[in-house]
DNA sequence: CTTGGAATGTCAACAAGACTGACTTAAACT
DNA sequence: AGTTTAAGTCAGTCTTGTTGACATTCCAAG
């Protein structure tokens, strides 16, 4: 192997390199999100009731502050949203039983029945991007990803993965 | 290897995993775009300036048209950030030689100068991740999100790569 | 050689979804 | 009682996407 200094092969860390992780990303990002998109072009929904949807599935029963922080989103911005999705009939906004300043939110059947349609597309294409890709690439995406969040997001996120079994 | 059909170990294919794999996708993602857009926070540009530049950064005196086929916008979208841009002296746009309908682009100095900016911090956060995952990591990484895009992409892509040493 | 269609790019108007800032209501804490 | 916290609302702005209409240029078929 004809590498660099460190004893080791830092190829991989070259300017070009990374040029070309980068743009991966953002091709695939597109790739990742194109399936969810196509299917609520069509209703009046957009990324941001996915991604409401997405997290209300995952944690049942969060509260509309937690929902804005793990989004990263206004409180505003996510409230009109959250409006539609319970006008329409999708979620379901609880006042909490120990405090009752807070909301809690659910899925209601219908909610939980978009979810799953969005979601089953997703987890498509990603199933077929794994499959083809193989478990030890797999590993390695998921190792990269996670060191490309930030600190705080990455707590968020491990905290999320590790509740989920 | 407690296994499933097939021979070989498929746990990376479970619902769960692949369930992961979208959130970290997401937060990853948000990491990935947070520091070019710290930096263009404080002037009038957005995220869609940052791809302009990048692209054209990428592939000197490519017209309107590749260009927005690439970024996967209308034209019109388009136009209006590269009207700032060329407003700005940040981008010049040459009347094609060939084809006069064609517009061919290129970045000034003060062009390169920000895309350099932005790209450097990019990069610097693609790096301590790459590092951090090491070199076998940053293979498999590359390899799913190939696999992720679409065809379409895929290609545009790989030619863009490949153009590029 | 002309003419009509196709390709390229521009202008205008609008919508989604993010933001800030100011404010209200209700409940909890001290 | 007074302060803080959670949630929601109203108003206004910005970025970035969309359609629709239009101008210019090229090219090919008659």
């Amino acid at each position: 192997m004809s590498d660099a200094p460190g004893g080791e092969s830092l190829l991989f860390l070259t300017d070009e390199q990374l040029r070309q992780g980068i743009e991966a990303m953002f091709f695939a990002y597109r790739g990742f999100t194109a399936d969810p998109d196509r299917i609520l072009a069509g209703m009046a929904y957009g990324r941001a009731h996915h991604r409401a949807i997405h997290f209300i599935n995952r944690a049942p029963g969060t509260t509309v502050n937690n929902l804005l922080v793990l989004l990263g989103v206004t409180k505003q911005s996510l409230n009109r949203v959250l409006r539609t999705l319970v006008e329409d009939g999708l979620v379901e906004s609880k006042v909490g039983k120990a405090d009752k300043r807070e909301r809690h939110l659910y899925l209601t059947e219908a909610g939980e029945a978009l979810e799953r349609k969005l979601s089953d597309a997703q987890r498509a294409r990603m199933r077929s991007a794994y499959r083809a890709a193989g478990p030890q690439a797999v590993a390695g995406f998921r190792q990269v990803l996670e060191a490309m969040m930030d600190g705080d997001l990455r707590r968020k996120y491990q905290a999320l993965r590790d509740s989920g079994t």
